[in-house]
DNA sequence: GGCTATAGGTTGACATCGTCTGCCAAGTCG
DNA sequence: CGACTTGGCAGACGATGTCAACCTATAGCC
């Protein structure tokens, strides 16, 4: 009786949600349909009713990945504190994020999708972009917002971002430092370096 | 009479060389070993005469490819100059080596490399640990060799390099302020951040 | 010279991958 | 009732990485 609800969109979900499940387990590039649709427990081109592809599954993960990012980014902006505080905030997310999230990160940044112009990278590509929007958001708030300079400081900030949890990501044994130690210096000079005047101690603009 | 010297290394180079041409043109993902073996004029399975598998090929040119780049940084930090100018040369060179090596960057920090504790996988970790070991060096060469402080603001400051580097390659189509610009903000922020007083060095490069 | 070991090559096959085609069952609606 | 749609299935396809068996010519010894 019950069972009826699900032909719809049920399926997607369980088809996701499996794909995520393997793919936090076994890595990207380790997954095969077959794997996905025998979790599910439906055959491997029943798959191809839901998707038109493999890569979509991905795909669509990763875009909602970052849609949630977006949200925690959008937050912890949206709080009260100064400037910095609310950068420190952003970048804690976005690291916690990347890191909590690495199949997604994966997706999202670190795979070659073939396709980049067609259409489906185009959807990775929006979802990110949005994310980095409120990091961009905060920086011209401070800085003004059509300011060429305010650009180049939330692109250079990004980049610092995207690089610990890249880092971390990609070198899991490497000896690192205390890692609360080392991403709270690392936000403290981001910090530091990407808004104008802050109490921490600031680095020289130039004239 | 010269023909006969190939019989020996020649042709791993020359299959190295096919390998590394069809990477940078085709992305990792997308190079098969036929393609590989048909580029040299042998057949594919001859390609395992030379090496174990396929990923030994992509492991043998990244761990080559860094190599070089540690030569490099290893010359950007033995110039003469302030510190900051040093750290400023070593930067312009990680970031200038990961766009023009694309293929060896994306498999030596982009790509999920399957049995990173077996053999293969560290062996390109050890690659790329020893390119940090310059950066590293000089970090501590500032702020004293045992200090953790040194440790933790090298890591950080390598995590900043690398996000430079792993976002322009992973998001070429993203608006991008000019690359120029951005890099040599991002690499003065960089020496007032990792270096204790340093004015900003900022030598403008116009290649 | 003749014999043999061996490095480097080939052909052919294998399992597995993503994907496509064709067919079937059941629910929906005229 | 009958037609259409939806979601499922089995089977097959080409391409991929890899392996096994066999050939061939050179090098080194007797």
């Amino acid at each position: 009786m019950a069972f009826q609800i699900d032909t719809t969109q049920h399926r997607r979900e369980q088809i996701l949600d499996a794909a995520r499940q393997l793919f936090a387990d076994k890595g990207l590039h380790h997954v095969t349909t077959r794997q996905i649709a025998a979790a599910v427990g439906i055959s491997q081109p029943s798959l191809y009713a839901h998707f038109p592809n493999r890569d979509s599954i991905t795909v669509e993960l990763c875009v909602r990945a970052f849609d949630t990012l977006q949200a925690r980014l959008q937050a912890a902006v949206a709080g009260t504190g100064t400037p910095a505080q609310r950068l420190f905030r952003l970048g804690l997310d976005y690291i916690g994020f990347g890191l909590q999230n690495e199949a997604a990160y994966r997706i999202a940044f670190m795979a070659d999708l073939p396709n980049d112009a067609s259409g489906q990278g185009n959807l990775v590509l929006q979802a990110s972009v949005q994310a980095f929007g409120v990091l961009h958001g905060l920086i011209g708030e401070v800085h003004g917002h059509g300011q060429p300079e305010s650009d180049v400081i939330a692109q250079s900030t990004w980049a610092s971002l995207h690089g610990m949890v890249a880092l971390l990501l990609a070198r899991p044994q490497f000896p690192w430092v205390d890692l609360e130690t080392l991403i709270a210096t690392h936000l403290d000079q981001l910090c530091a370096m990407a808004l104008p005047d802050a109490a921490a101690p600031a680095p020289q603009s130039a004239p």
